[in-house]
DNA sequence: ATCTCGCTACCTACCGGTAGGTAGGTCACT
DNA sequence: AGTGACCTACCTACCGGTAGGTAGCGAGAT
């Protein structure tokens, strides 16, 4: 059985996720966990604290998940789509963590002690000189890999983030295991004829 | 000299864009205004119709200054680029914009009495169609049209709406006059790689 | 020319409600 | 007996919103 301690994680994440820090009171989360607001400040010396650890959590998941990725034997384009779609099928299974990521970017990271920034640029600029070097080479055509990367970024954070949003521009719901499938696709898709020119294309 | 409901929408604006819906009291606009609460309260009869206000303000902006730019002569991938540089520039001449549409994107609307997808959907939908001929066509190389425009505004608003975010990512602040040019540039380029066969490219 | 009415824009003082956080007690288990 | 998990009751600060009052101005009437 999960620890009361799990349990207000898990529920502080999906409510800070839904309605941002400044939204969701302390009150609400104690009552998806079934105790008093008292209680969770038992566990979590304030509301700060709690969030703070709530993103802790989130980054060592997600740091965990694509060091092994990257550290996958695979080269060219093949590395570019691993790692594309280890990203995706990670956000895929945690939307309330990129919510809750993108809701941190939008402020700036005022909430929290960590320099989120901070602590991904190494992971930026590893795959940036590495982007840099495929194309030196010939294997990538010729784009600015820093707004390449960023680009990358937003294009799959923002199906996730913007879920609600994109569930009234189409006709299914966003999130659908179908249609997260199709648009992992379509965003590798995209890259693959971005980078790669036509001869280099199986 | 501007009316002082004028001067709350906009201060409104930069305070919603800033810390959101929740995070902004209206003591903080009245503040930046330089009037109490109770005066702001004057001008617009609650914090939910102010809010309201500054996003059809907003919306109606947009809506015209796209307008304009579909509304030009252009075709094939001249149009793309038209859109997507128009939309960009507007972007970057109001992030403020973009980071409260970001806002009402990830919370799916909930402080809104319009549907933000219900109205920009008919755009959305015309650009698919469009999309989706070109490829029949040969112009375009196919790829899901739906899909590919998600990962376009995904693309492009990022870049404004995460701006904090980014700046830490790269040496320079995100939104300098130079970097800013620079995003939009590589934006169009993935766009033109990946629509573009080698053949067609100029 | 002056008085006064009506209106706008602002103010101070206050309302009920809710936020985060604390004090102190109960109870079960070791 | 000690400890950890939970509770009720309470605190202060701040929220959005309202009540009620005032200063200033322009239009009409005298």
């Amino acid at each position: 059985m999960k620890s009361t301690r799990d349990v207000i994680l898990d529920e502080a994440l999906r409510c800070f996720a839904e309605r941002g820090y400044e939204g969701t009171s302390l009150n609400d989360i104690a009552a998806g966990v079934g105790i008093r607001r008292p209680s969770l400040l038992h566990h979590f010396e304030s509301k700060e604290v709690l969030y703070g650890d709530v993103f802790e959590r989130l980054l060592s998941d997600w740091m965990e998940r694509m060091d092994v990725a990257i550290g996958e034997p695979a080269s060219g384009w093949d590395k570019v789509e691993l790692v594309l779609r280890v990203g995706f099928d990670l956000f895929a299974e945690t939307p309330d963590y990129v919510r809750i990521m993108r809701r941190e970017a939008l402020d700036g990271g005022v909430h929290l002690g960590v320099d989120l920034s901070a602590v991904l640029r190494p992971y930026f600029d590893e795959a940036a000189t590495w982007l840099a070097a495929q194309m030196d080479a010939g294997v990538f055509r010729r784009l600015d890999p820093r707004h390449l990367l960023i680009t990358g970024y937003g294009a799959i954070l923002t199906f996730f983030s913007d879920a609600p949003f994109i569930d009234g521009l189409i006709d299914d719901a966003a999130l659908t295991p179908d249609n997260v499938v199709e648009h992992g696709d379509s965003v590798i898709a995209l890259f693959k004829a971005a980078l790669l020119d036509d001869d280099h294309r199986a």
